[in-house]
DNA sequence: AAATAAATTTAGACAAAACTAAAAAATTGT
DNA sequence: ACAATTTTTTAGTTTTGTCTAAATTTATTT
């Protein structure tokens, strides 16, 4: 992450973020409506853009056959989420923010020009790997531990894992939750599935329980394993 | 500064707050000439944007007769003071940078939107009253405690304060102030002045020591006043 | 393999914030 | 007091990022 880059705009950030987002869900060449969704603007507007971030050679771009990043677009997008996800871990660990609200203010600060600013954030925060959500941050060469994060309801038996989100953070769920001793941060085993109904077992703190297809599909469960 | 206040673009941001510095040196209307001066910008653009924030009820203007804030606009303008200098006091005790690194990335970080973060960042950093420089810290509502802040040489004998800063930056200065025992953060008291060459004794933490005009008009103090 | 539908691009416009050049008002000097 | 100078404003462009509407290309059906 080396590149001092270029004077990018914040406009020209976001777009390159969002296709970095949606080319890891979808590995193919990204589609114009796609990023207009993603960006909240119209067709029109993304393929504007994208002629752009084609003439600074961020992206790759033929006409009607969507778009990917270039090796430097690739650096620029893991420089936003380095920066968006360390901003992230101070705003949950210094400033006490719960980890669902601070999504839109750290979309603000990680736009922040300054290479002195991130390293020394970064060491401020112990050298995080990865953010309150469990998604994990690249280094400053833009390489990242890459932790498999999935729903309980999408993993095998005898996976092993951090609880590290939800995906219904209604007050009825998070109060269940409490009740049942998991909190965020807690690590959990499965333990058995039934086919019949989906429930799974799961070892906590407190012992093993028992688990409805429901709430194994809106808990996060984070897998490390180094790659990338 | 309750003022939800109505969407205000980074420029406009900017401009308000050169608007403010430019009527506390001055107290007067300010001219169109030296917001242009300020904002690096040429004068017809000041006219245009001055327009605008009339529009918005954040200055008084008339053409041809310069500019002042409206109330509405001298509390815009202190709250991204407040901002700045609580982001300057972050950046210079949590990250250790030194107080003459931190003025440009603090002109970033002042227009990050969140009234949550700014609240939190405040009570994280212990309500802080003055910034790295010695420059005051606007509360919520506006209010400040006004420091005033001279240099050694332009102050009477007997004022006590605290060093806060210095004019010239240069390794010979900060090697002299060294080995004198002189530390940002001490608190001084100018004991003397020669009339003949405008030396000062001053005392410090270990002892008094004299130092010279040059020294003196390059060394700030901070005189705490209550106010505003 | 057309015909239809969907996705994408082009063309032309607009708002924000800047600029240049020229006009108008205010100030200054003699 | 009035000519010269300075300051400020107006008018007309430019750039960035957006939009709508129309045209074009690709994909899907039958």
């Amino acid at each position: 992450m080396l590149l001092y880059y270029f004077e990018m705009t914040l406009s020209e950030e976001d777009y390159i973020k969002a296709i970095y987002h949606l080319s890891q869900i979808d590995s193919k060449t990204v589609a114009t409506n796609a990023i207009a969704e993603q960006m909240k603007t119209k067709p029109s507007s993304v393929t504007d853009m994208v002629k752009k971030l084609s003439e600074k050679s961020l992206v790759k771009y033929k006409k009607y056959q969507g778009v990917s990043l270039s090796e430097k677009g690739r650096l620029v997008a893991l420089s936003v989420i380095r920066k968006h996800r360390l901003w992230e871990v101070f705003l949950v660990d210094k400033l006490n923010f719960s980890w669902d609200e601070v999504h839109e203010v750290a979309e603000q600060l990680e736009h922040i020009k300054s290479d002195a600013l991130i390293d020394k954030l970064d060491a401020y925060l112990g050298f995080p790997k990865v953010d309150p959500h469990g998604d994990p941050i690249p280094n400053k060469e833009g390489y990242f531990t890459k932790s498999v994060k999935k729903l309980i309801s999408e993993l095998p038996v005898l996976s092993e894992g951090v609880c590290v989100g939800v995906n219904d953070s209604s007050v009825a769920f998070l109060k269940f939750l409490d009740k049942n001793n998991i909190a965020l941060g807690d690590t959990f085993k499965i333990l058995d599935r039934e086919e019949f109904d989906g429930s799974v077992t799961i070892s906590t703190r407190v012992g093993s329980i028992r688990i409805s297809e429901q709430i194994a599909s809106n808990l996060f469960l984070e897998i490390v394993a180094d790659e990338e």
